[in-house]
DNA sequence: ACCGTACGCTTACGGTGTAAGGTGGGCCGC
DNA sequence: GCGGCCCACCTTACACCGTAAGCGTACGGT
């Protein structure tokens, strides 16, 4: 007795790679990524658990898809621009992307066998970085420095424990309530007079670091 | 009939914390952290599963226990050297330490609740800043850009399929022979005109943008 | 009309973290 | 000397995980 009772003809679209991908995405993002299992997501789609291995292989592809589902988001550099606005542009894209998504920061462990999206991505960046003028070796120096950066601030992101700088202020309080203060002086002092301060927002670094680097290659090209 | 038989007297060394946590850093970087299991672990310190309760609260404990052990492992900054050089031998030091456990940048995000050697490694940290003049809106920004360097490049060395260089090189060959060149052609110059050609090491960029962003902040430094 | 294939289902297995409760030896106060 | 407690260890059990294997049915192509 599956499917239908003869007469209903129900809608009938069934169901792709895709489609289960997005879900799988807003389940993470919902839940979080631990929460994501194959019979909740194939709750999610209105299908049995198994029934997903006709569109993925295994849940490292799942999550193989899920990644390249995030760089698809991360909007391509253009030529059309400098190189610096345009690198500056796609680091706050991606950081964007990276944040709306906070699980995907912690799967790029899987990121062997990049999907196409994310090839793309990776061929955009490098074309712009050599249309603009850079050998080879610097194009490298720079796609490291900037991705480095990039990944390792959002995996300090995530690390926070709440999403607005509000909660986390008053979190980061409660935390430094429970340590002895006088074993960790600099830690303390740095803790009550520079981040519980209002307007203290963690996601306001990002720009100054990533500056820092741009401006350093900027340096290293004229240079070159 | 558990213990000994009478006679015997065992060492009688009841097993605990540092033990467990020793033995669970020596599992995962030998077999990698999804085959860290509690039952493994037990069966490495010859104890049953549910023993290693009686020393970890349960298994996020016994990963941030294991954070705690790597940041042990990173020696700390010295007010006696300037800060910068102070800065670059922390930040070679964590990536060593990172490197060496390749598991554990994968678990930052459990870096809530940190433990007294993290703690231990930040009060250092920004002591030797402070201590060195630096505000502290600027030991913030160059703290962030740092670890989000350090953390970044560490995530993507771990997502290298092997260690060796040539190891690497050998699967980069086969990888890129799988995707169309022709639609990816930047990338596919870069493989093949940069990152196979011999003596190129992804491991060496890490020192250019680390000089990258130690510079900048002096310059900041020098400026504020 | 037929058949192959794609897509869904059910069942089952080994492995996971850990709650609950039992057992025995070492150490304390008497 | 000895009763009792505590604590490290054990066994058992449970819910949940990814997924192998196999089965039925609906649909598109010939």
């Amino acid at each position: 007795m599956p499917a239908q009772p003869a007469s209903g003809a129900a809608p009938r679209t069934p169901l792709n790679r895709e489609r289960v991908l997005q879900a799988a995405v807003s389940l993470a993002d919902a839940n979080g990524i631990e929460s994501l299992t194959m019979r909740k997501l194939g709750e999610a789609v209105g299908v049995e658990a198994m029934s997903l291995y006709n569109h993925v292989a295994n849940k490292v592809d799942l999550l193989d898809g899920m990644i390249d589902v995030v760089f698809s988001e991360i909007e391509l550099p253009s030529d059309d621009d400098g190189w610096k606005t345009a690198m500056r542009r796609r680091a706050v894209a991606a950081r964007a992307a990276l944040s709306r998504h906070r699980w995907a920061i912690g799967l790029m462990e899987s990121r062997t066998s990049p999907g196409p999206a994310t090839l793309r991505h990776h061929d955009a960046v490098i074309g712009c970085l050599r249309n603009a003028g850079f050998s080879f070796e610097l194009a490298a120096h720079a796609y490291a420095a900037l991705d480095s950066y990039i990944y390792g601030f959002a995996l300090q992101e995530r690390g926070l424990p709440f999403d607005s700088p509000e909660e986390t202020s008053a979190l980061a309080q409660a935390m430094v309530a429970q340590f002895p203060v006088d074993e960790y002086p600099h830690l303390a002092a740095f803790t009550f007079e520079h981040v519980l301060q209002p307007g203290y927002d963690f996601g306001k670094e990002f720009e100054f670091g990533l500056d820092l680097i741009l401006d350093g290659l900027e340096r290293a090209f004229g240079a070159g």
